[in-house]
RNA sequence: GUGGCCGUAGCUCAGCCUGGUUAGAGCGCCUGGUUGUGGUCCAGGAAGUCGCGGGUUCGAAUCCCGUCGGUCACCCCA
């Protein structure tokens, strides 16, 4: 059969049995955060495109090119969520601020119109957390603990935590010029797109790749932090220590959204062969509630690149996914069959069966593949009320009663 | 958005350079050997608009162009 339809450019279906190891790593997720005190929060899909052009950084590679933005029947500009944090600080501005300190937690889909390449999908799925309301550096080190825990807990090998801090806005001005002025008198040697970004949003220059031989040599914003911010550095740094989460400074991370001030930081995944070693992402954003509205308030958070993690991740044996499969032997018994099934599963137990009146021979084949741990065989011995129930890791069968049937196989 | 490579059965691929009778393999699937017993083995079988469209040619999976998709790198990011 030809393929009609397709899943659209840069989008995955998520089949069995993968589909398994994905609900287990959002399951992971949401455990793991409600362990960090974490509750978890659903927000729209879309936003209105301006939550984000603001939110996120008009000068911003996502802003600038990668949004899914399309007007809808009342004629509102939304596009759909390119990332989570402007759309959950919306919705805590929304639901009338922070009063004191709030943990949430968010999971779900992310679309960015970009090349699709391996760990970089249109269609993306992240994990959030969000610390609101504090300003102690020990938040930015709560955060980057619960991601590589997260990380820790998916069995994703060798990661190292790649910390910098991008100073507060009031300095970064200052930082700015210096590094504007700086870029300018080398302009150039500069490709292209670093030049044309000298204006826009200079620190994006410093993790230009192209340009790495000459940027290397600029000065970078962790030399030339204020005080407070140097302060707050340290004291994360030291909190990591104490909590021996490996990380290097590295001190050409900016990150690409606007809003982050001091901390940044990312997860490197330094054994995954692929572009994509980046894991997850965070920040403190201080900054980014009284942009949308709210009142000040202090905020750090991370997002988790699930996708990314999946790639990374060990594989894990899968558990068998039936408890029992049910074979009918004898086409007359296929009522009495039927009846078992939906008795077995309204006892909690996997139960499946093959409908399309098989062969015994055929039906045992299909209990293997269903990887179930028992075949229950419905025969002649029914007008006995007995099943045989075989196991098919060992071979060994047992005729017993179907009265309490359900009990028998959950005492074995 | 830029460049390289790739696209043949459900899956992994061979065939393509050097166009030519019914397009192959392994795995998987179905049936039988076993009219009530799977996982091993044996036999048989089903399944392919050779991504799609156009061109060259007597003839195209094979050559050319376009297009869609994948992939790798860049850009950038999760």
């Amino acid at each position: 059969m030809p393929v009609t339809y397709r899943a659209p450019k840069g989008t995955d279906d998520v089949l069995p049995p993968e589909s398994r190891a994905w609900l287990r790593a959002e399951k992971t997720f949401v455990d793991l955060a409600e362990v960090f005190g974490y509750d978890i929060v659903l927000t729209p899909y879309f936003e209105a495109t301006e939550l984000f052009s603001r939110g996120v950084g008009e000068a911003t590679e996502v802003v600038e090119k990668q949004m899914y933005t399309f007007t809808d029947k009342g004629g509102r500009s939304l596009t759909l969520r390119p990332e989570a944090t402007a759309s959950l600080v919306r919705a805590m501005v929304e639901a009338g601020g922070v009063h004191g300190t709030e943990k949430i937690a968010a999971w779900g889909p992310m679309f960015r119109y970009e090349k699709p390449q391996r760990g970089r999908r249109r269609q993306f799925y992240q994990g959030d957390i969000e610390y609101f309301g504090e300003p102690s550096p020990d938040a930015d080190v709560e955060v980057i603990e619960f991601g590589y825990r997260y990380l820790e807990e998916m069995a994703v090998p060798d990661v190292v935590v790649a910390l910098n801090s991008i100073g507060d806005v009031e300095d970064r001005a200052t930082y700015r010029d210096l590094l504007t002025t700086w870029l300018m008198e080398r302009q150039d040697d500069l490709s292209d797109d670093a030049r044309n970004r000298i204006a826009s949003n200079p620190l994006r220059v410093l993790d230009s790749k192209a340009d790495a031989d000459i940027v290397a040599e600029a000065p970078a914003p962790v030399e030339h932090l204020a005080d407070a911010a140097a302060e707050h550095f340290t004291q994360v740094q030291r909190g990591l220590r104490r909590l021996q989460i490996p990380y290097r400074i590295e001190a050409r991370l900016v990150r690409g959204l606007d809003y982050y001030n001091r901390t940044v930081w990312e997860y490197l995944a330094t054994s995954y062969e692929g572009a994509q070693d980046a894991a997850g992402g965070g920040g403190r954003y201080d900054g980014l509630f009284e942009l949308l509205g709210g009142k000040p308030t202090p905020a750090v958070g991370v997002a988790m690149g699930i996708d990314r993690i999946m790639l990374m991740a060990g594989k894990r044996a899968d558990q068998p996914a039936l408890d029992a499969f049910v074979v009918i032997a004898d086409p007359n018994r296929r009522d009495a069959g039927l009846d078992l099934v939906s008795e077995l599963r309204r006892r909690g137990l996997r139960t499946d069966l093959d409908l399309a009146e098989r062969s015994v021979s055929a039906q045992f084949k299909a209990a293997d593949r269903a990887a179930a741990a028992w075949a229950v065989v419905v025969g002649d011995e029914w007008a006995d009320g007995k099943v045989t129930a075989r196991n098919l890791a060992t071979g060994e069968q047992e005729t017993v009663a179907v009265e309490g049937i359900e009990a028998w196989l959950k005492g074995r």
